[in-house]
DNA sequence: TAGATTGTTAATCGATTAACAATC
DNA sequence: TAGATTGTTAATCGATTAACAATC
């Protein structure tokens, strides 16, 4: 018997939360600006998505609509705020304050997403010390006993892909449980460890592709 | 009759294109350690997918193998180096020098892939004039002169939301032919006009979904 | 030769799209 | 009421996986 068997989850579709994000920044515009109801063709309309797969996305989230007026803007906000961790903040720490480190440290759309970074750590003295974004750059010989004592589960590596393993291993010793990778390699962790890879040079890849197939003719 | 009918090219998938830079950079690694064949069952045993898989994705680069040794590293690399443009370098500039423009600016990692970013424009007087990583930060009244004179044909979007849609404005005025946009709400541009929208929130996402699912069990 | 591996065709699986009944 | 819209079930489409012949 399986967890979802037990539990009865209905899986979601992959692509299915990854696009709902997207209907978040939306929903929010449109709450601030006022807009009381909102139908999947106003959606489909603003977004480059169809309305039927806006409906089937949205109701994975549990978000209920009225037949001919849509759904209530404010409760289809608290809905995806619920569903997408607004309100179940979860601290993170950095390892690797290179450019992509900072990048991330300073940015402030991950609030929304209930993502609180509390601070970085590198091993260069230079760095060591410094604040950047208002968040301190500590020694990486730090990174344990501070991880555990705050009980922090999520780990964000964003060092040299030659360094990726060794910098995983620390953080699976300080008890980390999720761990976004940044760098280009494959990092081996154990089975209760959640890794997500991300690879800016995939998107840019597609990008090229998309260039080379439509743009030389 | 389509493009590709026409030119008889046989469309890859997405998510094939989105996996050749982990076979690349592997078989970079491999090359550098002076391996002379790999097989897929090796790659298989160092990336996170099956033989198969492996298989029919190099098959779409036009990679060809050898029955019971598998591929010679060097010729694989070669293809691959050439499918995902390391030999077809392209020009591009990026549009807000936040952090997320910033580090960008300062990624090493994209040359591989033939991207080559000359410079970053923003409208701050406190950044225009200064250097970041080498590279000049100038003022966006000077975007779409410079773009036009070089004939830059990427343009990097790094501003906050609000500012997207104007932004993206003055880069096909400027002649851009394709935009990687990083700002989380979608840009209307030309038919002729590519837009690889760039996401991190969505990765984000993923994980923490995947957090509250086997986390907290 | 025997066995490992490629390359390709067929089967399966899952996401998207279409169809349509229910509803306000 | 008529028509727009939701919610759900069915059909389609495309990617992954399996099967297997060819080859070194």
């Amino acid at each position: 018997m399986t967890k979802n068997e037990t539990l009865s989850i209905q899986p979601i579709p992959e692509p299915t939360i990854r696009r709902l994000p997207l209907y978040y920044q939306f929903i929010k515009e449109m709450h601030s600006q006022g807009e009381m109801f909102i139908s999947c063709t106003d959606i489909s309309n603003h977004l480059d998505l169809t309305a039927i797969q806006i409906r089937k996305d949205l109701s994975y989230t549990g978000a209920v609509g009225k037949s001919k007026t849509g759904y209530e803007v404010h409760s289809l906000l608290n809905t995806l705020e619920e569903f997408l961790g607004y309100r179940n903040t979860k601290d993170a720490m950095i390892i690797g304050a290179g450019n992509l480190g900072m990048a991330l440290l300073g940015y402030e759309g991950f609030k929304d997403y209930g993502l609180n970074i509390i601070a970085a750590f590198d091993s260069d003295p230079a760095k060591i010390g410094t604040t950047v974004h208002g968040k301190m750059i500590l020694d990486i010989e730090k990174f344990g006993e501070l991880a555990r004592r705050m009980g922090t589960q999520i780990g964000i590596l964003t060092v040299p892909a030659k360094y990726a393993q060794q910098v995983a291993d620390i953080m699976i010793k300080a008890g980390i449980k999720a761990i976004w990778n940044f760098a280009p390699v494959k990092i081996t962790v154990p089975n209760d460890v959640i890794v997500q890879h991300e690879n800016l040079a995939s998107s840019l890849v597609v990008l090229s592709h998309k260039i080379s197939n439509e743009l030389n003719f």
